[in-house]
DNA sequence: TTATCAATGTTATTTATTTAACGTTAAGAT
DNA sequence: ATCTTAACGTTAAATAAATAACATTGATAA
C-alpha cells in the first residue's frame, strides 16, 4: 500500500473540519486559495493534497463544500466508526473523555480503564470505569483499534503491552515516556511538556 | 539568525529528558546508540542533532550525560525561567496547570486568566484567577511571552488578540481554530481531534 | 611507542516534502 | 462561436530532512 505522509493526513483533517465549520454557516464552494488562507498553508498545497484523495473541482466553482467534506470523510475515516479506549481516568483522562465524547462525530464506541479500586464501577458521561486487568477481555469483544494513555509515566510501558496484546494498533501517548512497541503500532506523543519548551524556545527567536 | 529545524529542537528536548531520566538512576555517560534507541531515533541522527548545538562528545567515553543535559539546557532554556499564562481555567486548563506547575522546571512564574465571575480571585495551586480585561496590564509587568489558550472555541482568536497585544510571542493553541496572527507569533496547535484522528487512520492501514 | 578499534564529527548522498511552472478546463463576455 | 480568464490538475524544480559514507579522535593493549 502506498504510505501516505502524515502531514498530509493532518492537513486534510484540517481542511475537512474547516469545511465542516463553512458549510455550517452556509457556504457551498470555494477555491483552494480561501481553503489554503483559512488553514494557514498554500493554496499549491491544498491543492496537491487533494490530488492524494483524488477529488476533482472545476477550475470556475472550484470546490464543492458538502462533497469534498464527504470525500475527505471516506478517506479518513473508519467506515464503521471508531472505537476507542481511554486508560487512566484522572483529571486529564476525564478531560480527553469530554472532549471526545463531544467533538468527536466519528466515535462509535468509547471505554475507560483504571486502576484505582475507588473509581472502577463509578461512571462519567454514563460510560462505566473497567479495572485495568479486564482490558484483554473487554477489547476484544468489539473493534476497538485505539486507546489514549494517561496514566501516570511509571505505568505507561506496562499499559501499552497490555494494550498491544489486546490489539490496539493506535496509541495517543499523553505520558512523557518514549514506549517501545512494535513497528506495527502506530504512536503518536502528545506530551505537552515537549510542545511548551518549544514554543517557549521558538518566541524568545523572534 | 540560522533557523534551526522545529523537529531538531523537539528532539533535544526530548534527549534532555532522558538523559535527565539516566542522571537520576546514577548513569554518568552514554554512546549516541543508547541515547538513540531509547528515544526511537537513529545514532547519526543524535549525532547530527548535537552538532547544531555544538557538543563535543569523545569517541572513547561518548557524552557525559551531566553535560550534556547542561548544554542542552542552555541552548534551548530561557535563561531566567519562562513566565507563561493560561487562558481559560476549565477542567483542561487546570490539568495543564497542574502539569506545568510540578513538571516544568524552567517555569519561573504562570498566570490564569477567564472571564468566569464565579472563577475571578480564587486560586488553584495557590494562583490566583484574574479577568481576562487585565491581561495586558499584568503581562506588562512580569516578562511574559508565552501563553496557553484553553477557552471555547469562539473566544479563541480574540484572546489571541488581546495576548499578542499583550506582548506574547508563542501560544499553545488548544482550541480546534486556526488562529490568525502575526508572522513573528509561534503557534503550536494542540488540538487533540486531529491526532486522534490520524491515529484512528494509521491504525487502521497496518 | 605504535597499532587497533569503536565511536565520534562532518561531508555527501539520498529521500521526502514543498513550492513553482505550465498546460487544461469551462464559465462568461464579445 | 470563439476569445479571455481565473482556477484547476499535474509535472518539474527547489528546498528541507534523514541517512549513509568516511575521515578523525583518543583510550587501550601489544
Amino acid at each position: 500500500m502506498l504510505k501516505i505522509p502524515e502531514k498530509t493526513i493532518q492537513r486534510l483533517i484540517i481542511y475537512r473540519k474547516i469545511l465542516n465549520d463553512l458549510r455550517y454557516f452556509g457556504e457551498t464552494n470555494l477555491f483552494s486559495t480561501k481553503l489554503a488562507k483559512i488553514a494557514g498553508y498554500s493554496p499549491v498545497q491544498v491543492r496537491s493534497d487533494l490530488m492524494v484523495i483524488g477529488y476533482q473541482g472545476s477550475p470556475a466553482r472550484g470546490y464543492d463544500i458538502d462533497n469534498l467534506e464527504t470525500s475527505i470523510g471516506s478517506f479518513i475515516d473508519a467506515p464503521k466508526g471508531e472505537g476507542i479506549a481511554i486508560v487512566g481516568v484522572g483529571k486529564l483522562g476525564k478531560s480527553m473523555l469530554e472532549y471526545c465524547y463531544w467533538k468527536c462525530p466519528n466515535l462509535s464506541s468509547i471505554e475507560l480503564f483504571d486502576v484505582d479500586s475507588k473509581l472502577i464501577g463509578t461512571e462519567v458521561e454514563g460510560i462505566k470505569i473497567h479495572h485495568i486487568d479486564d482490558i484483554e477481555m473487554i477489547l476484544s469483544q468489539g473493534n476497538i483499534r485505539v486507546a489514549i494513555i494517561t496514566v501516570p509515566p511509571e505505568n505507561a510501558q506496562d499499559v501499552a503491552g497490555r494494550l498491544i496484546l489486546a490489539g490496539i494498533k493506535g496509541i495517543l501517548n499523553y505520558t512523557p515516556v518514549r514506549l517501545k512497541v512494535p513497528e506495527d503500532v502506530f504512536v503518536e506523543e502528545m506530551d505537552m511538556i515537549v510542545p511548551l519548551e518549544k514554543v517557549s524556545f521558538y518566541a524568545r527567536q523572534s
